[in-house]
RNA sequence: GGGGUUAUAGCUCAGUUGGUUAGAGUGUUACGUUGACAUCGUAAAGGUCACAGAUUCGAAUUCUGUUAACCCCA
């Protein structure tokens, strides 16, 4: 147990591994479905099996993995569910990507061998992200790892979609969809994203049949005209009421479409009159639908013009918008082209501009499923954290429109619904289908298309349950205590699982909703391929350990709010997981005669023991608290905080003295308690933070347990609060920084000894100080230490400090220098004026002293006489110098 | 157009029910390797808490408005 030989410098590379198959291998991780204990629950947010975990996913699994080990050592049942999303678009990019590298495609060895292929990358990249979620330490439940694709999942989203369809709720349409030409599959809504960009608006002018006359209308995608099939003005608008009714000649084209007049038409908006292709336009479909307009497709999947576009037929829909101005240029009909800003649709996976248009696809009618999601955060069955987000969730359900959910992909699940070639009937089956259930034919083609990814991940805390058999997971696990992941997803993926949870889970899906951030990089940009800008949370945890990454992404960072990466941040990390590590080496140092059995008597402790006793039961109690209300930075930063300052600056150093001094046993042996007692504990509460670290040294120093990751979570500590040993101590260590400051002043010889003298105007520190005149002389090398009574006079040759309760006076050899002195006690002096002057213009208000409760004003008025006994003390300090 | 976030030290950020001489990390300056740690220690400098009002005995903190940056939705 005893070890002096453990390396000086904190190698996080030389144990994590160790460590984590240890865990793993002990199944530490794994939860067993236990009816008497409280469970706690997180199902992962599946990661893309696409590539690899980035920065993003370090941090949100860093938030997971510290409330499991913490809820995990609160000795509660604790299962976290880990798996992969099979990523519909981006895989299938990927495996065609590859295809290409190898002068293939998909096309060309079809769609069984292609879905083999994606299998294939399936497992290659699944393992490798589960790997890296090991390497930063998740504690997941390895034997329940699931796919969205596997053969649960799969049979769970088909029962789905059956119970959807057959109430109705699932239903195919020819709609406008947003198509992407570049991924050659139609998007719902929310994979589009719009960004304002600078385009043109063209000004055509459309002759009315058999006259001279024109109407001009405005358009900014001209090339869709020729799917026009109307023309649009408002009915009150003057410039067109004679009009409204006549034909139109379609230029270039000369197809003959009506001018009719609908309330949707803005008046004010370009000339007022608007082309209507209702095949290309979700605004355009609708005014279609209610003048009974004919739908004309105009453009190819891949986003060219197609073949009823005559001479532009098969030219790229950009290509073709050049040539059409060049050719409505010259047929005098463009009679303008204005700079115009609007907002374009991109594709969020390729950023390709999306197409507007018609096709049939099939869609789930949103707003029956959408009302008891509404409802189940409004009444606060479901809490988001931070609360703020309640509304942007809910404002988008409320505006919710039908979700389309097939894809024109081959990686997914394929949508289980058939068409008799006989007699028409679409046949949607739980079971594979072979026969119509109408005609009994046995020609039946199977829907090619697959659903959207977001599908299948919406039903994710139960799919990975069990569902839909009842199982004994779904009743102990689900719902889930808390979902963490990031804004970006809550209408993706969010808002699904609340609505699918309710409608198949039968409950909500988790109690807690807990958003983060984005990690951007140092110039706050989102970290991005395109701009290189991505840093590898492999890399950092190579070089600086996962330990060190994981505490740099929850300090300096607030619940839902992004966060920026700086290597500094890194290194200051790194530098506290080295500091820890050198305080457990210092007390591994000094573990000869370590008696495990040993308890000291209440009268052996010292005051520094009773100090950090106490600190480290408010450090217990508070990161508890922190941890309890999703504030882990908080958590993180009051362990830092206590762990540096309190332990090492001051307690370790005040050890030293009774640990070195081998004679007086008992002494040394409370010495070692007390050092053992708050290490090991600190260590536990710092576990869920820094599991590595933590279990390196705790299976160093004396402790009882197989693991730290398995102790249990320090509670009721509250006894070892002594707010005295807190007052006194604080007096004791302000009053040795006092004399550290002096003696800066004063150039000191560092080590020196010198006297110094303390004049007590708080008369209970006094025995205090003469108890503990030791930590004076090793922190402040202050020694010896004379107490000064009422009856003696102050020492006139001498620096001076005033802390609560303490005179401080250094005595000079030489001459002290009257100037800087004078200079230094001057600034003190005009800062407490300054707060005396502030406590005395509160202290004279009477609303303050009627109002205020009695507490503050007390408060108050022991400041108030703290700083005017100070003052006194400075000003005849002053008084003497003068007259020097 | 609607909604939201942010604005605190040179930089990056904390500051959780209103009462602190407003904090940390990093950077800067000076000094220092005595037996945990130079990935360190000691000390110091550095802020009108964006601006203007309001509420209150009391506002960095609550409310309103303004400005700026960013984000989401339409």
């Amino acid at each position: 147990m005893q070890e002096t030989n453990i390396p000086k410098v904190y190698d996080p590379q030389s144990f994590e591994k160790k460590w984590y198959e240890f865990w793993e291998k002990n199944k530490l991780f794994h939860a067993k479905v236990q009816k008497d204990k409280k469970p706690y629950s997180i199902v992962i947010p599946p990661p893309n099996v696409t590539g690899q975990l980035h920065m993003g996913h370090a941090m949100d699994n860093t938030l997971q993995d510290i409330l499991i080990r913490f809820r995990r050592m609160q000795g509660y049942n604790t299962l976290w569910m880990p798996g992969c999303d099979h990523a519909g678009i981006a895989t299938q990019a990927k495996v065609d990507a590859a295809l290409r590298e190898e002068g293939s495609s998909r096309h060309e060895i079809g769609r069984e061998k292609f879905v083999e292929r994606a299998w294939q990358w399936k497992e290659k990249f699944g393992s490798r992200i589960m790997y890296q979620l090991r390497s930063l330490g998740s504690s997941c439940d390895w034997d329940r790892e699931r796919f969205t694709m596997d053969e649960g999942c799969s049979k769970a989203v088909r029962e789905v979609f059956v119970r959807l369809y057959e109430e109705g709720l699932i239903y195919q349409g020819t709609r406008i969809t947003n198509w992407c030409p570049h991924c050659n599959t139609a998007l719902s809504d929310i994979e589009v994203e719009h960004e304002t960009e600078m385009g043109h608006l063209y000004h055509i002018r459309y002759n009315v049949e058999g006259t001279d006359e024109y109407v001009e209308i405005a358009t900014t995608r001209p090339e869709t005209m020729f799917g026009d099939t109307g023309v649009a003005v408002h009915p009150e608008d003057e410039r067109y009421k004679r009009l409204v009714g006549k034909m139109l000649v379609l230029p270039v084209v000369g197809r003959l479409i009506p001018l009719f007049a609908d309330e949707y038409v803005d008046p004010q908006f370009g000339t007022g009159a608007v082309k209507v292709t209702p095949a290309h336009d979700p605004n355009d479909f609708e005014m279609g639908q209610r003048h009974d307009l004919e739908q004309i497709l105009v453009m190819t999947n891949d986003g060219r013009m197609a073949e009823n576009t005559g001479l532009y037929a098969g030219m790229d829909r950009y290509e073709c918008r050049r040539r059409l101005i060049e050719d409505l240029k010259s047929r005098g009909v463009l009679s303008g082209i204005e700079d115009h800003e609007h907002a374009v649709g991109h594709c969020s996976r390729c950023d390709t501009t999306v197409e507007p248009m018609i096709s049939k696809q099939w869609f789930v009618k949103m707003e029956s499923l959408a009302k008891p999601a509404v409802e189940a955060v409004k009444n606060g069955k479901i809490k988001f954290v931070p609360e703020r987000f309640t509304k942007i969730y809910c404002n988008w359900l409320e505006n919710i429109r039908d979700w389309c959910i097939s894809r024109q992909l081959w990686w997914g699940h394929q949508i289980p619904a058939w068409y008799c070639d006989n007699c028409g009937e679409t046949i949607v089956s739980r079971d594979d289908v072979t026969v119509c259930t109408k005609c009994g034919s046995n020609h039946l083609r199977r829907d090619e298309d697959v659903l959207d990814t977001w599908f299948s991940s919406g039903l994710w805390p139960f799919e990975t349950m069990g569902w839909p058999e009842k199982t004994e997971e779904l009743k102990q696990f689900y719902p889930t205590s808390v979902l963490v992941t990031g804004y970006d997803i809550i209408f993706f993926w969010v808002a699904r699982m609340v609505m699918m949870g309710l409608k198949f889970g039968e409950d909500i899906p988790f109690k807690h909703v807990f958003i983060h951030g984005l990690v951007r990089d140092s110039q706050g940009r989102k970290m991005s391929k395109s701009l290189g800008n991505g840093i590898d949370p492999v890399e950092v945890i190579e070089k600086y350990g996962a330990d060190t990454l994981r505490f740099m992404l929850i300090t300096g960072n607030t619940p839902g709010n992004d966060m920026r990466f700086y290597w500094e941040r890194v290194e200051s990390a790194r530098n506290f997981a080295n500091k820890l590590w050198n305080a457990s080496r210092f007390m591994l140092m000094n573990l000869e005669g370590f008696d495990k059995d040993f308890v000291p008597e209440q009268a052996e402790y010292t005051l520094a023991d009773k100090w950090i006793l106490s600190r480290y039961a408010h450090t217990a109690a508070s990161v508890t608290k922190n941890l309890e209300n999703f504030e882990l930075g908080e958590a993180a930063r009051s362990l830092y905080e206590f762990i540096w300052n309190e332990f090492c600056d001051w307690y370790i150093e005040l050890s030293k003295a009774r640990l070195y001094d081998k004679e007086n046993i008992a002494a040394r042996k409370t010495a070692q308690y007390v050092l053992g007692y708050v290490l090991e504990h600190t260590l536990r509460l710092l576990h869920p933070f820094m599991p590595f670290i933590t279990e390196e040294i705790w299976q160093h120093i004396p402790h009882e347990g197989e693991s730290v990751m398995t102790s249990l979570w320090p509670d009721g500590e509250n006894g070892k609060i002594d707010a005295a040993a807190e007052k006194n101590m604080t007096a004791v260590m302000e009053t040795i920084k006092a004399i550290r400051n002096i003696r800066a002043q004063v150039n000191a010889v560092p080590g020196r000894k010198s006297e110094v003298i303390l004049f007590f105007a708080d008369r209970s520190l006094k025995e205090t100080f003469v108890e503990n005149k030791g930590y004076l002389a090793s922190l402040a090398a202050a020694e010896p230490m004379t107490v000064w009574t009422d009856s003696m006079v102050k020492p006139e040759n001498a620096m001076t400090a005033v802390v609560s309760g303490v005179e401080v006076y250094l005595p000079m050899a030489g001459l002290i220098d009257v100037e800087k002195e004078t200079a230094r006690l001057t600034k003190e002096m005009i800062n407490l004026d300054k707060e005396i002057e502030r406590l005395a213009k509160k202290l004279s208000n009477e609303g303050f002293l009627a109002k205020a409760p009695a507490e503050v004003v007390e408060k108050e008025k022991e400041k108030q006489k703290g700083y005017t006994d100070k003052k006194a003390a400075v000003q005849e300090r002053l008084t003497y110098l003068a007259a020097l």
